[in-house]
RNA sequence: GGGGAGAUUCCCGAGUGGCCAAAGGGAACAGACUGUAAAUCUGUCGGCUCCGCCUUCGGAGGUUCGAAUCCUCCUCUCCCCA
């Protein structure tokens, strides 16, 4: 058995803060000595079932738990799923059906397992409790915060401040989701720093449960590609975790250099020192920049495919936009029939821009190629039964074939 | 229940009768450059049979030669008073 402090060392790296430290070493200590692994409790919405690189923070934590031996419980908040987590959103989210959430759900695992072991998780749905609550139990679980106390509360202070609406049952998610601690008897609860306020609510709760509360661990939120925004599906700047080797590999590469300092951080499974000491021969001109990104691209990449894959998708990118190659996986359609075709419906037919008018601009601003010569001319026809290897941009072809 | 403010193109946000397909910023896309799809600079950014036409400014009507802008009703939101 590892020892308390070998245990914390891990825990604590990369963790933005632990409430409380003590109850953490002492609860490690109980553990030891009793045997009993602690519960560990780390809630998902299944309100965008891609899981993506910002979720991996996470679930990297959880995995080193279960590797220590804890139990580690992915709790669904499929109840919780129909309100929609208003944590750091600017408005209400819209609720998803039962059905929908349940879909979610399923994919959601499927992909959770390519980080956590999956013998060793246990699933739960908060459903499971929650649709035995009755409307009395509602309002005693309810009656045990105080609005002031729930305003007080980051995003809603800010929804408040600018004028936004606040729907109710907004308010009570942090409850419900506290009131899972109480239910699942939760030791430890992971979640991302912006879920500081609805951790500590579960502390709260299981205090009036006459429960000791759970420890908190939060954890950095990542950025986006954007190197702005936290990394969320519906602001279009994650990499999912599903991603093709090509595709990840293109999109870590694609990151600022700033940004890729923070991948580091957060996502590399090298160690600070080493992180640091490649940062600086980067920044002393030692290095190209270029290597260390390529470098963790094929780290990532081996982490959800396999070497292998990182090996392959390094080269594509390399002769794809280094050397100027084709990609080898171009996207191959047939031709139409005889008649001849405008380049540009053509293009949107192909789906290789939105709409005609879209590619009109592609062609005047000299973005489209055909079999290597640039198309100059808007009204450019394309015959038919004739093939074609059209490129538009930097990474959009499409091949033409006869047969 | 009473009084006030507001809903704008992917997002934020200007615009209060024609000069508005609608400022500015962000995102996105393209071009140049480059160490890469970084950074920077430039351009584009509703649709179409594209130098012209069509459809947009919460919804439905109306006034007007002409409306995102004025009027009426409706839906939703915020604020103040009770």
């Amino acid at each position: 058995m590892i020892s308390v402090q070998e245990q914390f060392q891990i825990i604590q790296r990369g963790v933005t803060e632990i409430i409380d430290e003590k109850d953490l070493k002492r609860r490690l200590e109980k553990s030891i000595k009793s045997g009993k692994p602690l519960r560990v409790k780390a809630g998902f919405d299944p309100t965008s079932p891609d899981l993506h690189l910002g979720h991996t923070v996470l679930l990297q934590k959880m995995k080193q738990f279960q590797d220590l031996g804890h139990e580690v419980v992915f709790l669904i908040g499929d109840f919780t799923g129909m309100i929609g987590d208003p944590t750091g959103k600017s408005e209400t989210r819209k609720s998803l059906t039962r059905e929908e959430v349940a879909v979610n759900a399923k994919t959601y695992l499927e992909q959770v397992y390519k980080i956590l072991d999956k013998d060793k998780t246990v699933v739960m749905f908060n459903s499971e409790w929650m649709n035995k609550f009755t409307s009395t139990d509602m309002i005693n679980l309810a009656a045990q915060y105080t609005v002031a106390r729930m305003i007080e509360r980051d995003d809603f202070q800010k929804r408040l401040a600018n004028h936004l609406p606040v729907s109710i049952h907004e308010l009570l998610y942090p409850l419900i989701q506290g009131y899972d601690s109480v239910a699942m008897k939760a030791d430890i609860e992971l979640g991302g720093t912006d879920q500081k306020f609805n951790l500590l609510v579960g502390r709260d709760l299981q205090r009036n449960h006459q429960m000791e509360p759970q420890v908190i661990l939060t954890l950095p939120l990542l950025e986006g590609t954007d190197g702005v925004q936290k990394m969320s599906k519906s602001l279009g700047n994650s990499i999912d975790v599903l991603a093709t080797p090509h595709e990840m590999f293109g999109k870590i590469m694609s990151i600022s250099d700033d940004l890729m300092w923070r991948y580091y951080e957060l996502l590399s499974a090298l160690d600070e020192s080493e992180v640091q000491a490649l940062r600086q021969k980067a920044e002393q001109g030692a290095m190209n920049p270029k290597e260390a990104k390529i470098q963790l691209a094929g780290e990532l990449v081996a982490r959800y495919h396999s070497q292998e894959w990182a090996e392959k998708a390094r080269q594509e990118f390399d002769s794809v936009f280094k050397n100027k190659n084709m990609p080898k996986d171009i996207p191959v359609q047939k031709t139409w029939g005889a008649e001849s075709k405008s380049i540009c419906t053509v293009l949107k037919e192909a789906e290789l821009c939105s709409s005609t008018s879209d590619a009109r601009r592609l062609v005047q601003q000299g973005a489209v190629s055909l079999d290597g010569e640039k198309v100059a001319d808007v009204n450019f026809q394309l015959n038919g039964n004739q093939a074609y290897l059209i490129k538009v941009g930097k990474k959009r072809f499409l091949q033409i074939t006869t047969d």
